[in-house]
DNA sequence: TCAACGTATTGATGACCGTCGATACAGACT
DNA sequence: AGTCTGTATCGACGGTCATCAATACGTTGA
């Protein structure tokens, strides 16, 4: 329980070395898991390959509903979860709201995978 | 409801355009929500992030649940999560199992992000 | 064969999540 | 004023997940 670690083709007796320290902060994993739970539905993946892929830079809330194929609630709920986790960018305008997506974070995300 | 978007400073009277074809498909989604789900968890995190930095290469699991917190049982289930995504490889010598990275798979995921 | 140990599985529990219908809210137009 | 429309919120349902104690499995060594 105390030793240190053998090596890789030997089957030694001890194995079991001391806690070593976490790379990663509790903190940090608490944060990118939170992020990562946003990127884990795949309505929400569509939901920003459609915005991120968007020839005017931004998408109307409206124009999401039918190709997702969920209820409007469901769609609006979604936007939410990706907005809160910092993913999209919104604006209303009238009546209207606008979706942007911001590849800056991905990229920051992505980053994190090594 | 048919009509096609409007300009980005505009308050127009039509936004709803056609529905168009999703960038990213439903199965690709389906996958790629698969692997952002294993990720989405700060135990799982921490754990990828002990056996990516393990000097050696592989981590045995049983040098993972002191540093983790956590119980053997939950240990093993968030390791068997990893292993399914694809995320880590798996070796079984003797008693003990050693853990082990794929960067290249976090490479490709990451990828995927732009 | 038996005991000891590391790991995986089972079963149960409490919490969280995706979904939708109904409803509330906020602009825009008459 | 009122009405229409796009969006967000509420409430509820069913399903999934993280967690642990208990247990089963597999390997080692006596």
């Amino acid at each position: 329980m105390t030793s240190k670690n053998v090596k890789a083709n030997a089957v030694s007796k001890v194995c079991c070395g001391t806690a070593r320290d976490i790379p990663l902060s509790e903190r940090d994993a608490d944060e990118l898991a939170a992020v990562f739970s946003a990127l884990s539905d795949p309505v929400r993946l569509r939901l920003l390959s459609i915005i991120s892929s968007a020839a005017e830079g931004e998408v109307c809330a409206c124009d999401l509903v039918t190709p997702i194929g969920k209820s409007q609630p469901t769609v609006s709920h979604h936007l939410k979860i990706l907005f809160e986790a910092g993913l999209v960018d919104r604006e209303k305008r009238g009546v209207w709201v606008w979706y942007r997506a911001l590849p800056e974070r991905m990229s920051a995300v992505a980053a994190r995978l090594r």
